[in-house]
DNA sequence: ACACATCTTTATGTCGAACATAAATTTGGG
DNA sequence: CCCAAATTTATGTTCGACATAAAGATGTGT
């Protein structure tokens, strides 16, 4: 019985490497911790640290899946009548009050982390672009014109303010604010920067109701 | 006389590293070429080369201070009367009747050098964030409301415009296209991507008319 | 129950970028 | 012409990324 036996082993390996290399990152700074002091942490083999994390920024920021579907994901779920703002919208909104760690909130240690390692910043800004990708490739799907730029265009304006959002939330939680504070300025700024965005976007990708 | 004479020999020792990078770059691909080859074709030691260039990247994408000033530039230069988006769209259509580099006109084989190096892609990420900042601060310079989180959304609505635009012209110059054909099909995207913002972005950070 | 095939972990080594230090060389000014 | 300063060179270390293969653990089929 048990099939699973293998692979509930290897996700406790893989946890117990991840909790190691975060602890030690939060205490010391990510770039001052070593591959092999982490597997000596952890006590595993290098190898086996660099096996079930490709790169060291994954042992850090292990959030490839769900933050890169997030918004194509909300987009494509919406309900008919709604434009791809109005989704990204409400659900970002819906998202703040949960305080969720994909809009940034962590603690100010972890933010700090991030904020302080080129490394990490820059693996970030590719999570950023490959979630554009997603969003536009989302976008393109419903769009059905080839060679369009429009896509393109609107997931570059939608990412980027979800963007400038998350980067503000980074740096209340750096900067040691509450949650609480942090969601109150976050869903002014949001309000502000949606507001901005509706007299361009308010009728675009509006889904269309069933026939 | 000549107190030039050392710099004059400083630049030339960079431009002849530079130039040494960039033909074994595009031969053989950005990650192939090593620093220690580079150095020995340029007949200078290897720490020369880093020396004059910090990072590897920067032996390929030599233009941190113009690319990430230009926005930021554009928008400070303005004439009275003018919106920051009506500036930058103007510039970007000058920029493309004279094919500029700044928009990612190059050569196919650079382009693609560029697309195949993912250290290459993420140092221009790197170079977006960056433009985008400044523009934020300049546009924030202006704005005067302490914490208002308007100039940010607008610079980042504004270079991620450019951002997109900027990667639809690499696509076509790796894609073979020549200028002429690339500058038509990026003016049309450009058109529909600045008319895409007009409704939000007409009124916001229009200079005002000395009085 | 047992042997086998497969997957996981370990061991070892190589490569190259980034960085540090200091010596050697070149250059321009006094 | 010599000195001070800048530039280039020489040497070495660290560490992430990668490749290979051996060793160990696990589940399956007979």
């Amino acid at each position: 019985m048990s099939a699973h036996l293998r692979e509930h082993k290897k996700r406790q390996t893989r946890q117990a490497i991840s909790d190691t290399a975060t602890r030690l990152f939060l205490d010391r700074g990510f770039e001052a911790v070593t591959i092999a002091e982490i597997a000596a942490a952890a006590q595993v083999a290098k190898m086996t640290v660099t096996n079930y994390f490709p790169r060291k920024e994954d042992l850090a920021l292990d959030v490839h899946e769900v933050f890169v579907a997030g918004l194509a994901r909300t987009v494509a779920d919406r309900e008919p009548g709604e434009s791809a703002l109005a989704a990204l919208r409400r659900e970002f909104l819906a998202a703040l009050e949960r305080r969720d760690a994909l809009l940034g909130f962590s603690s100010p240690r972890f933010a700090r982390m991030i904020a302080d390692s080129p490394t990490l910043t820059a693996r970030l800004r590719d999570l950023y672009e490959q979630r554009e990708d997603a969003l536009a490739q989302a976008l393109t799907a419903e769009a059905a014109a080839p060679g369009d730029f429009t896509p393109r265009a609107v997931a570059a304006l939608l990412a980027a303010t979800h963007r400038a959002l998350f980067q503000q939330v980074m740096e209340l939680t750096a900067a040691g604010r509450d949650h609480k504070e942090i969601a109150a300025v976050v869903a002014e700024s949001s309000r502000l920067a949606f507001d901005l965005l509706e007299p361009s976007l308010a009728d675009y990708a509006v889904r269309a109701r069933p026939s």
